[in-house]
DNA sequence: ATATAATATGAATGATTCGTCAGGTTGACT
DNA sequence: AGTCAACCTGACGAATCATTCATATTATAT
């Protein structure tokens, strides 16, 4: 604890109301501003700009533009591990088949691309993002997989040494797929199909695995 | 043709051959630049001093940074339409199995990425990209669905209204899983290995899609 | 050898950027 | 009403960027 900022990334702490609004205007506008033009070229002008603030107020809750960025990836990793944790406990309580697992994770990522769409297009399809970041996101991705391994294992219908790969790929599999189908659908479909498609996949790559135990 | 321009992009086209030696390594430079600092931040001073070359050369060559990462750009997609010029005659030609036929497309994306992973990465996972490579980008794997919906087609095992999203399916997730396990392998794997993991994949949800035909 | 076209150079320019700061406004509390 | 902390403002400095241009060097052709 050298710095003698809070924990928090902040310069100040928002205390009245009207600064948390402040905060909040800053983050909603930094999303719009970084999708339409990418991160190092969304400028922290235009991002107070949008937020109807001006740039001094954006530095007193900021201290530089990288801040704003993790402010709102940390937002979203929260999202995404509040999602997870809801969806895996739901999986190990209730007695689920397989299937039935699958559909709740599938369901899962929908909704993680389905609430802040532009932030998580942002996260995950910029090229350089501060490795900070880069560094969490993948942590993420790597725990929802430990537990979908955990999952196969306990249906115990995969070899024992195809566990990693296998979870490693529906994993890559369910987020790709339904990032996809979330923001650039190309058909009309509907949120059901979409989680059907996805199922139909990733079922399949399963009986495939399976197929191998007796070989 | 209201441009005195050649139909290239370029201001002067090279005759000499150190000149042509020029363009190459402000290419060459470029994508390595790009690939660490993304598109925005990659400076042409910085492209211009990696490749040895002032920047005055560059502009010579180039009309303005745009036109750097089109030329990469045409250059890949060039390479992507060859090589599935190829993989399709090649499917059409020989008798294959559909089995076959899959893995010799997926095989295909392998290559694509394995040929220069950077301009792939960069051309993919850039956020923000002039919009004229969007549009180029999209073509490409359009084409692509397009002729895999004709296999399908031709093999006659899905149902007619399913074919064209299981050809949208199948090529996102042979370009995506490609493109993942090209560039972040997770564990040690063997080229064949990716390539027999992808196509047990499409195996998979193509099995599960024909089942399908007699309900 | 000389002229001419091709190529290379890099300091200069003007636009744009991030981040600061001195001073103004608002709200809470006495 | 008065005081103080919280909050807001926007012009400004320093840095960086894309692009230009006058000049220098090199190749080619006669």
């Amino acid at each position: 604890m050298s710095k003698a900022f809070s924990s928090k990334n902040w310069r100040r702490n928002p205390i009245q109301e009207r600064s948390r609004f402040t905060v909040e205007a800053i983050l909603d506008a930094a999303v719009q501003v970084f999708e339409h033009h990418g991160y190092a070229a969304g400028t922290t002008a235009r991002i107070a700009e949008r937020a109807g603030v001006s740039v001094g107020s954006l530095y007193q809750y900021f201290p530089n533009k990288d801040a704003i960025l993790v402010a709102l990836a940390d937002q979203h990793i929260a999202e995404c591990y509040e999602l997870a944790h809801q969806v895996f406990t739901e999986v190990q309580t209730i007695e689920c088949s397989l299937d039935q697992s699958l559909r709740l994770i599938v369901r899962g990522f929908i909704e993680l691309h389905t609430i802040n769409p532009q932030v998580h297009r942002l996260l995950y399809e910029e090229v350089i993002l501060p490795a900070e970041i880069q560094e969490k996101l993948m942590v993420v991705l790597q725990t929802i997989t430990e537990q979908v391994r955990e999952l196969l294992a306990q249906y115990a219908i995969i070899r024992e040494e195809n566990l990693d790969m296998t979870a490693y790929l529906i994993v890559q599999i369910a987020e790709h797929l339904t990032h996809q189908l979330v923001l650039h659908p190309p058909y009309e479909i509907t949120t059901e199909g979409k989680i059907e498609e996805v199922i139909r996949v990733l079922h399949g790559y399963i009986q495939q695995q399976s197929s191998q135990v007796d070989t």
